[in-house]
DNA sequence: GGTTACAGTGAACATGTGTGCACTAACAAG
DNA sequence: CTTGTTAGTGCACACATGTTCACTGTAACC
């Protein structure tokens, strides 16, 4: 009996006309978003179908006119969140990458776009490890790609540009790990409580002043 | 009709006659084997209490006389590949710990155990992230723990001896979420290629050493 | 303006799930 | 030998899941 548009699964916009594909679109969005929310407390693994449809307020078999499985849900959520962190690599780029003051500038915009995509970050740490269907893959190789950029990144540095391309790559890697754990730090702590952000991201600083410490004595044979 | 005990649940072990006591803790531990076997390429979540007993040969209701819940199954799992964790650094203890070789040795367990108890490791990485349940807590908690006394070992060395409680902390932590993922890339590896698995080491290595360089510059203040 | 494409509905299915209950047979203790 | 414990069985229930099917009303197209 419920008029199958009107009244539409996004909740009711204030009333402008969009396109039909728009619409579509905003009800994709929105199963993403939905899942988004359920995952702040559940794994990938345990949610379900018909869970995030309710959520998105459509009806189970409408899921399946935006994706063919759970899994194609999840290949988009990777997208999606991936591309908050590409932006903020985008950001940490532009910041003043004066050798000594790099390290404060880089933990703060990684903990400004933390905060501000919370959901992004904690479904890619939690992801990460924990899936194993397409999810973690998708995941393993945005994450490589990554790890790649911010190798070319390093080599740019000043006592960094006569590295080896592996030797870079080994360092990229250590940094990415390091700070995918500050971030489910961040994303874990149950009271957002002030104090303790600015704890973890103070031993964030420190990690990473250790590792660029490294640079100094490092010599690239000891097979 | 079939009897209840002369073909228990572990499947037909060599006649032996043996306390009950001894025979339930018996297909306790074939459940925890089977959740072990059954999590390779499944997380815990995703992980059903019937296929579980099923796996183990059992009947499901016959799962609460050892587990209340799949959660306390759960935690007996974390406690299991702990215990794994824990005869490791105990290894990695005994070893020559000059400081230049400290490195190679400490890398070396560390692959050694992973291979010998690839489950263990692998279940522990999975769920640190990946589960949000009582699981993740406990990993946790234990990781902590681990943590701690990783920095007691690090403030015996000839540099750090002199180093804050904090800083040493820090470090641990760092050098433990280097050393998971490393794991992590061991037991994901599809096909356990031997070339694949001393990439993975010498990498290891390199991040270790790197970090370790960094001792020599630190110094503790900037705040 | 009539036709088509299609996002959405609702009923239905087969299957898997957690859990309760009454029961059984062997062990351990009296 | 008797008796109580208990690890295990089998049945049953209520429910959630993924997926199918025929359908409907509207936006888009000719």
């Amino acid at each position: 009996m419920v008029d199958a548009r009107t009244l539409s699964a996004v909740g009711a916009q204030s009333s402008e006309p969009v396109s039909r594909h728009e619409r579509k679109q905003r009800t994709r969005q929105s199963l993403i978003n939905s899942a988004l929310r359920l995952l702040r407390d559940r794994s990938f693994a345990g949610l379900s179908l018909r869970e995030v449809a309710k959520e998105a307020g459509i009806v189970p078999t409408a899921f399946y006119r935006h994706f063919a499985s759970m899994d194609e849900l999840g290949i988009a959520l990777v997208e999606q969140s991936m591309r908050s962190l590409r932006l903020m690599i985008r950001d940490a780029r532009r910041n003043p990458e004066t050798y000594g003051d790099a390290i404060r500038s880089s933990v703060q915009t990684l903990y400004d776009h933390v905060r501000a995509h919370e959901e992004h970050f904690r479904f890619l740490t939690r992801e990460r490890y924990g899936g194993v269907g397409p999810v973690q893959v998708a995941i393993a190789t945005e994450l490589r790609l990554f790890g790649s950029e911010l190798a070319v990144d390093l080599g740019r540095f000043e006592g960094l540009n006569t590295w080896s391309a592996e030797d870079l790559r080994m360092m990229a890697d250590l940094i990415v790990t390091a700070m995918l754990g500050t971030v489910t730090d961040l994303v874990d702590v149950r009271a957002p409580d002030q104090e303790a952000d600015a704890e973890i991201t103070r031993v964030a600083r420190k990690q990473l002043r250790l590792i660029v410490l490294g640079v100094a004595g490092w010599r690239s044979d000891t097979p």
